[in-house]
DNA sequence: TTGCGTGCAAACGGTTTGCAGGAAC
DNA sequence: GTTCCTGCAAACCGTTTGCACGCAA
């Protein structure tokens, strides 16, 4: 199968993997076009049912395995929402942090900057470097309080 | 067996339980004695070894259901340090947070009063009430910098 | 042609469940 | 005596691994 454009970041992240000399397989073209073409954060059973939609041979374990690869190089981050497993998003994306209300089970997203005052306070009083790319923070969202 | 007193707190968790309705088991004394007694959060394998010192029959899916009854009860808390396991701790020691070392592993607690200017602020500007019991933030402590 | 990447199947670790027997009340 | 709680064993779910084959380079 020769390397085709799968959306705006697509090519760039398959060119990346080349050029580090991973092969380019039609697995790994899929996983990163279901993690690119994705809104929201999606697992990894999500992005299995997807890649099997087109390819049905596929093995969940080449997506775990090709996940991890991608992690490694820093092409993906993943985020743990308390679900007892992992979502993935591009790593270009960008970081962003999640609301999770409790009862309705909507996750918001919430701007990085609310976070710089913690962040600076960690540092200052615990000399701690917090890497605040994976924060989940749980609670009642505005429709579910009282 | 007869209710005996297992620390500080022992006693008033036990009698709670029995105003509840439930029964008082010897297992579930020594689920929230091995809580109670220990100085950091817990983990059901952890809880489990050290009932099973002293009651080696105990099954670990009696540790697992008591843990899920004091949840349900409001009488112990549940941190997802992101280890893929939960930890444990009683309810009323309060809330407090982790700063975990993504390099040495090491786990430091964060007085809460670092995080009221962000609770504030998710309300103010998302009318989310944040429910920081459960935070967790990674990141590199003071000796794993550079 | 070479050896990396894959599909398959089995194993893993933490957790949950159905059941029958035993203990708390 | 009744009912709840337990131990046991098996199932569960997400994830990882060993192996031999097949495809990207």
């Amino acid at each position: 199968m020769t390397t085709k454009a799968t959306g705006k970041q697509g090519k760039g992240a398959e060119e990346r993997l080349q050029e580090l000399g991973y092969r380019l397989t039609p697995q790994r073209s899929m996983v990163l076009s279901a993690i690119e073409g994705s809104p929201d954060h999606i697992s990894t059973e999500e992005i299995y049912e997807q890649v099997k939609a087109k390819y049905p041979n596929v093995n969940i374990s080449t997506v775990y395995r090709t996940l991890e690869l991608l992690r490694e190089l820093g092409m993906v981050t993943q985020t743990d929402l308390g679900e007892g497993r992992v979502r993935y998003h591009p790593a270009e994306r960008g970081h962003h942090h999640h609301l999770i209300c409790s009862r309705c089970g909507r996750i918001f997203e919430l701007d990085e900057s609310l976070l710089y005052p913690l962040k600076e306070a960690l540092l200052r009083e615990y000399g701690f470097m917090a890497d605040l790319r994976h924060l989940a923070i749980f609670g009642r969202c505005r429709d579910c309080q009282g």
